[in-house]
RNA sequence: UGAUUUUGUAAGAAUGUGUUCGUUGAUGUGAAAUAUUAUGAAAGGAAAGUCCGGACUCUCCCUGGCAGGAUUCCGCGUGAAAACGCGGGCAUGUGACCCAUAUGUCCCAUGACGGAACAGUGCAACAAAAAGAUACCGCCGUUUGGUAAGGGUGAAAUGGUGAAGUAAGAGCUCACCGGCGAGUUAGUAAUAAUAUCGCGCAGGGCAAACCCAAUUCGGUGCAAGACGAAAUAGGGAGUUGGGUAGCCAGCCCAAUAACUCGGGGUUCGUCGCACCUCGAAAGAGGAAUUUUGCAAGACUUUGCAAAAUUAGAUGAAUGAACACAUCAUCAUUCGAUGACACAGAAUCCGGCUUACUACAAAAUCAUCUC
């Protein structure tokens, strides 16, 4: 199962305004911040259980060809290793300055690393 | 040979092929495509800046004035308009030629090229006595003053040479040159020429300063706007007019109605919107773009025919991995890294401007050789 729904990307801005209360657990690398919790089910189907993942790219990052890179690198590590994010938990990427000197290997792995702490974190 | 600048050309297409995994619309099947289905499609020359002009939208798509904005040498052509193309004129500048105080001729480049006036206001750093009307030195006179010939300052100091004149000087006067205006001639015109007439020429520069003249424009911008669903309220305070056009009028409506303010709630979906119209559908008609062919034109281009094509997201799709080939860079033995500039559609068209890659041409500069 390698598809990547609609249901798996936040979609409103209540959903990205609730990262700034609740408590949220945090991984800071130096290109980004991975953060992630609990949302509140309302149904057992695979939408409702999904991990589901939001990206922000501020003007900072680079112009639009540079923050269109970085969100198609994010959502292709998201896709493909879906297995490294929890059931039932929203995540949120935000990209930092000089990311957009990095390359795609880089980047996916420094998600995944990342995302493997956020797992270790909850256990 | 290199660099820079300018102009032109290239739909500047993922470097190509294949496999695998995806994303967003459309169409088909289906009760349902968020059932993990099938088919086909999916970034640019600038998509950018948002500087002009339109289509379209709502609004008082009724009218005038004020305010405000836009445009600005002439002719022809293209265009809905903005604007663009060709030719001409004028101004400024580089270079060449001629001449040698000058004036002039040619080539090329640039030009936000209407107006500096018996319309008005304003501005000019530093220097300089003085930047619009001034006397520092000097000259003359001498009680106050006269004087722009000389010095000095400046980007710019009241046209130049000579004579006459004077206390010394000065277009104060005169001759020649220059300038301005009128007339005449040439030209469609901008404008040019002038051995005609007039004016001593007492006021230069900047209008990308306000401004003036002519022509022209109502405002609003797809977050326009339309519909649906859900939710809140059926109230509070204030005003007497209101019709959201920046303001003022006309015009229209209302007076137990309308408006304003504060508070509360919603912030979801569909359409607009994926070329348009008709049609249940099949399909028909038309539009645009590209390519090819033919024809027309001085050129940008235009017409006809045929074929192909018509992106449509909304925390925002158009992508990723691998293999082989090709190319580039680094090491130069195996090999490693990369696919390269500017840059990402957002209602749709036409321009302008800016950024940048490759190729071609021209100009300038630098270096080397003869």
């Amino acid at each position: 199962m390698f598809r990547l729904f609609k249901s798996q990307r936040l979609r409103k801005s209540s959903d990205f305004e609730k990262f700034r209360s609740k408590g949220t657990e945090s991984v800071y690398g130096q290109i980004f911040v991975l953060k992630s919790f609990e949302r509140a089910i309302e149904g057992t189907s695979f939408h409702d259980l999904t991990p589901r993942i939001g990206i922000v790219t501020s003007r900072k990052i680079g112009n639009a060809v540079t923050r269109n890179r970085i969100r198609r690198v994010v959502r292709e590590a998201f896709r493909l290793n879906l297995k490294y994010f929890k059931q039932s938990h929203d995540y949120l990427f935000i990209a930092f300055h000089g990311i957009g000197t990095k390359s795609n290997k880089e980047i996916t792995n420094a998600i995944l690393n990342a995302a493997k702490l956020l797992w270790g974190q909850d256990s």
